[in-house]
RNA sequence: GGGCAGUUAGCUCAGUUGGUUCAGAGCAUCUGCCUUACAAGCAGAGGGUCGGGGGUUCAAAUCCCUCACUGCCCACCA
């Protein structure tokens, strides 16, 4: 046994020594081998990312799987990573730029990649080297970045496939633009907001100038590229006008009155403006009636010629101009206050203009099927299981993804174009030019345009793998990275939040499916959503998010880990009650404190055995005692029941189980009657058998622990048990559940037991008893129980603070002496002159009072015929017991009344 | 408009298959303790009838219906 541990447990210094220890020895590194194999795919995280709180959860949750399948001595591999990140990458370099008055464009495309590249090395594994302090036991010799050649290789082949098989395609489309980021977004990437703005109604004078049509809008600015006004074919009010045309206001142009089921006569005046290069649904009508096109909005969301006067305006601005020459000029019908959702950009906080212009798309109905069946069927399993209903509504609803952007970070789409305009995608420009039928160096250039992130992060399971493509497959065949996918795929679990259950989790299993024929994993732990005490959601720009590390340094990593597992349940959000002020989470002490008794209660057991002589061994003969069989079999439970919470991915419960066996049970009950039989045992050997049984249930406790508490484990592990250096707890062996342990005669035995020493102390606090006062106690119990009581009297002695403890079967209540009755057994506490009848009177009466109810509810029960003949005999039977044993209790408790 | 969650003690939440005093835990509150592992602790106490209403059942916090409120996701009719 090693040195004596401190009174205080102090986190900071031991956890970064047993992380070092761990790195240096790789023994999280893991390969191909006989055992059953586990694996998790981390999500990886942006290479700007910086260590919150929902990162926390979401890797302690993995971490905790991870050290657990390696407890229960599987081929553990959790294969972490970074991603690049585009769009949030690239905003961040820019503004960097932008620090020194410089714009992208200033440095060219070579130079502006070179750059992030340089912050990428800076600042990418920031977060990595964060999740080490939170203890994530990952395979790092495996970190993969999305960039990483062999990843860049596998999207550009998985494009270059998609695009062979006609499931990538270009098309000219209204997207989702970011005017800021200059780029198009996803439909996934755009949040919808409600805005309050306004409803203009217009006048469009008929061209013949018989009349005028009023136009509802809330985007005026829009009106230079109008190309026709659209009413209901069964909107008796317009039907006569369709077919003549209108003046579109301050143009000078005249536009078609069309009819098209799309204009609802019951909203606003019932005719609709048609712009089809500035709204999804105008651009359906216009292809449906064969409409020009009109740009009037350009990519950095100002006007064009179009707008005549207005041209160069910003969008916003060139409204309210707009609105106001529209009101000179008498056209404003009127305004009124309008309320509706504007989509906005998911990162940037800019509104999103619908945009036409030429994108990339890939076709995603075919790669839905097997995805959805995949869930359907069961193959894959989502915790909690509600979000199957989601996942199934977009899958069967899945519109085509938009995987083009306009950045410069990413992977460069690869496709090239030929001078006579037709293209194709190709692995590289020679290839490009075979498969166009070019001749050699026939001038090519390549799509300038990048691909979204989700792009990359769909082949994950197989790219952490090193899989380098489809091509790749067929022609060279990494035997390595075959080898890999084969062993660890379909991973165990993955762990992620549910909002990027569209981004990211659906993606992984259509591109696995594809390409692999294989599910990428077979659980899904959806985590919960962090909010602060208010209920918001934590966020940086909100100042409710402190920065995990300060919080791990006050408290520890263990304690936050566990403190976040106990708090966040499966499924549901998790209030934390952050103080902005201090930035501090004053329920990490729950964590803290429970860390603290653990390594106390470990402290303990090792001063006992620093008491005892070295080398002793221990008293073969020695009986176990009640309390010895008791927590054995309280901890083989507790093995059991941690076991299965752990498989069904209820990890607060897990957590709970083991607080409060540690605390109550082991802490509370079992440490306190060990210290009475230390002293009782008559030998060290004794004293060494009875610390045996201690260690032996503290070893395995420190197991079940240590996937949440991995730092204090270890540290215990080592410092109580004496384990060498080189060993660690985290690739040792987990317990297995002892059923021959659990004796439930014994626990019940033991349970009663504490109720007398809990009635014991009730009395004494409510005499009002000081402490230290010892008192004379009588038991009344049963003849059979005299015996069992006599051998337990050291420990009620010890526990209720007994002054002489009389145990007998005919005993009457003692003179001055306040009674209770505990499962049939009558206590007397002797308080002599201390007794205050009336309180005691009360105390009584409230007692029988209670039983008294209790007991004509159960009556009630049993007298009423249906509940006999239809209720479970063991229910029946459990009624007539409690029937007994409170009519018993109440007999006694009167009998005390009486004679006070 | 469609879908999914949630509503249990002052606060944050447990409560697996309806039935052992199941109405629990932590924090907070109150009382008393530095009892030689732990004051980051120990011993006690008070506090809720389980959102409202209805139903099924011998029996409901637990199952069904309905209403209300809260949150999230999807859709997005100018």
């Amino acid at each position: 046994m090693s040195q004596a541990l401190d009174k205080t447990y102090s986190p900071a210094n031991s956890e970064s020594t047993w992380y070092s220890l761990w790195q240096a020895s790789g023994i999280y590194h893991s390969a191909p081998s006989e055992r059953t194999p586990y694996s998790v795919l981390m999500p990886p995280p942006n290479v700007t990312g910086i260590l919150h709180f929902g990162h926390v959860l979401n890797n302690t949750i993995q971490d905790i799987y991870i050290r657990w399948a390696r407890l229960n001595g599987r081929e553990t591999c959790w294969f972490p990573g970074l991603d690049h990140a585009g769009i949030a990458t690239q905003t961040k370099v820019e503004k960097e730029l932008k620090k020194q008055g410089l714009r992208r464009h200033d440095l060219g495309r070579e130079a502006f990649i070179e750059r992030v590249w340089e912050w990428k090395n800076t600042y990418g594994g920031i977060i990595l080297e964060q999740l080490r302090t939170l203890g994530v036991s990952a395979d790092w010799d495996r970190t993969l970045f999305t960039m990483d050649e062999s990843a860049s290789q596998a999207v550009a082949e998985v494009f270059v496939r998609l695009f062979d098989e006609g499931l990538v395609y270009r098309g000219k489309r209204i997207i989702n633009w970011s005017p800021v980021a200059q780029s198009a977004l996803s439909d996934e990437e755009v949040i919808f907001r409600e805005v309050r703005e306004h409803l203009y109604t217009l006048q469009y004078h008929l061209e013949d100038g018989s009349g005028t049509l009023l136009v509802a809008t809330v985007r005026p600015e829009t009106i230079f590229a109008d190309v026709a006004v659209a009413v209901n074919p069964h909107d008796e009010r317009y039907q006569h006008l369709i077919g003549s045309r209108v003046m579109v206001p301050l143009t000078g142009r005249s536009v078609p009155i069309i009819a098209d089921d799309y204009a609802d006569p019951t909203f606003g005046t019932g005719c609709v403006k048609i712009t089809p290069a500035h709204d999804p649904n105008d651009f359906e009508i216009g292809q449906r009636h064969g409409l020009p096109i009109l740009q009037c909005i350009q990519a950095d969301a100002t006007l064009n010629e179009l707008a005549g006067e207005f041209a160069g305006l910003e969008r916003f601005m060139a409204r309210k101009k707009v609105v106001a020459r529209l009101e000179e000029t008498g056209l404003l019908e009127k305004k009124e206050d309008y309320t509706h959702n504007v989509g906005f950009s998911e990162r940037g906080e800019e509104a999103v203009e619908p945009y036409l212009s030429d994108q990339w798309f890939v076709s995603m109905k075919p790669l839905a099927g097997p995805a959805l069946e995949a869930v359907r069927d069961g193959s894959i399993t989502f915790y909690p299981n509600h979000w199957v209903r989601t996942y199934e509504h977009w899958m069967s609803n899945v519109r085509d993804w938009c995987i083009s952007r306009q950045l410069w970070w990413g992977h460069r789409i690869p496709v090239y174009y030929a001078e006579d305009g037709r293209y194709t995608a190709a692995m590289s420009e020679q290839a490009a030019r075979i498969k166009l039928g070019l001749e050699q160096g026939a001038t090519l250039r390549q799509d300038p345009d990048v691909l979204d992130t989700w792009f990359s992060s769909w082949l994950w399971p197989m790219t952490t793998m090193g899989w380098r493509g489809p091509a790749s497959d067929e022609v060279t065949r990494d035997e390595q990275s075959e080898k890999l996918m084969r062993y660890y795929l379909p991973t165990n679990l993955l762990v992620t939040g549910p909002d990027i259950i569209f981004f990211w989790v659906a993606r992984m299993i259509m591109a696995s499916l594809k390409f692999k024929g294989v599910i990428p994993f077979r659980d899904v732990y959806f985590t919960s959503i962090l909010r602060d005490a208010k209920g918001r959601k934590l966020s940086k720009s909100l100042g409710n998010s402190p920065d995990p590390l300060n919080v791990i340094e006050k408290y520890g990593s263990d304690a936050v880990r566990f403190t976040m597992i106990y708090l966040a349940p499966l499924g549901m959000d998790v209030r934390l009650d952050i103080d902005e002020k201090t930035q501090d989470i004053a329920s990490m002490e729950l964590g803290r404190n429970f860390a603290n008794k653990v390594w106390n209660a470990c402290r303990f057991l090792q001063m006992k055995k620093f008491d005892v002589a070295q080398a002793t061994s221990a008293d073969a003969e020695y009986e176990p005692s009640t309390a010895d069989r008791w927590i054995r079999s309280r901890y083989a439970s507790t093995v059991q029941a941690a076991s299965k919470a752990l498989d069904e991915y209820r990890i607060t419960e897990y957590a709970k189980i083991l607080y409060d066996f540690i605390w109550r049970d082991f802490c509370d009950w079992y440490v306190e009657v060990v210290k009475v039989q230390l002293t009782q045992a008559p030998s060290d050997s004794q004293r060494v058998a009875i610390l045996d049984n201690a260690f032996s249930v503290i070893d395995g406790t420190l197991h079940l622990l240590h996937p949440v508490m991995p730092f204090i484990t270890d540290e215990l592990w080592h410092g109580l048990l004496g384990h060498t250096a080189e060993e660690s707890i985290s690739t040792s062996t987990a317990p297995t559940a002892q059923t021959g342990d659990i004796d439930l005669v014994t626990e019940e035995r033991f349970e009663t037991l504490q109720q007398v020493v809990e009635a014991l102390r009730r009395q004494r606090s409510e005499m009002g008893i000081p402490p230290g006062e010892r008192l004379d106690v009588h038991l009344r119990v049963r003849q059979d129980e005299v015996e069992f009581y006599s051998s337990q009297g050291a420990v009620i002695t010890a526990l209720a603070r007994c002054a002489e403890l009389v145990i007998g079967h005919d005993l009457d209540k003692p003179q001055g002496s306040v009674g209770d009755v505990v499962r049939g057994n009558e206590i007397y506490l002797v308080v002599a002159g201390k007794i205050d009848f009336e309180k005691e009177r009360a105390r009584i009466t409230k007692e029988i009072d209670r039983l008294t109810a209790a007991l004509a509810g159960v009556e009630k029960k049993l007298s009423n015929a249906s509940f006999v003949a239809n209720a479970k005999p063991e229910i029946i039977e459990n009624e007539r017991q409690k029937q007994a044993d409170w009519t018993d209790a109440l007999m006694k408790l009167q009998r005390n009344l009486a004679s006070i």
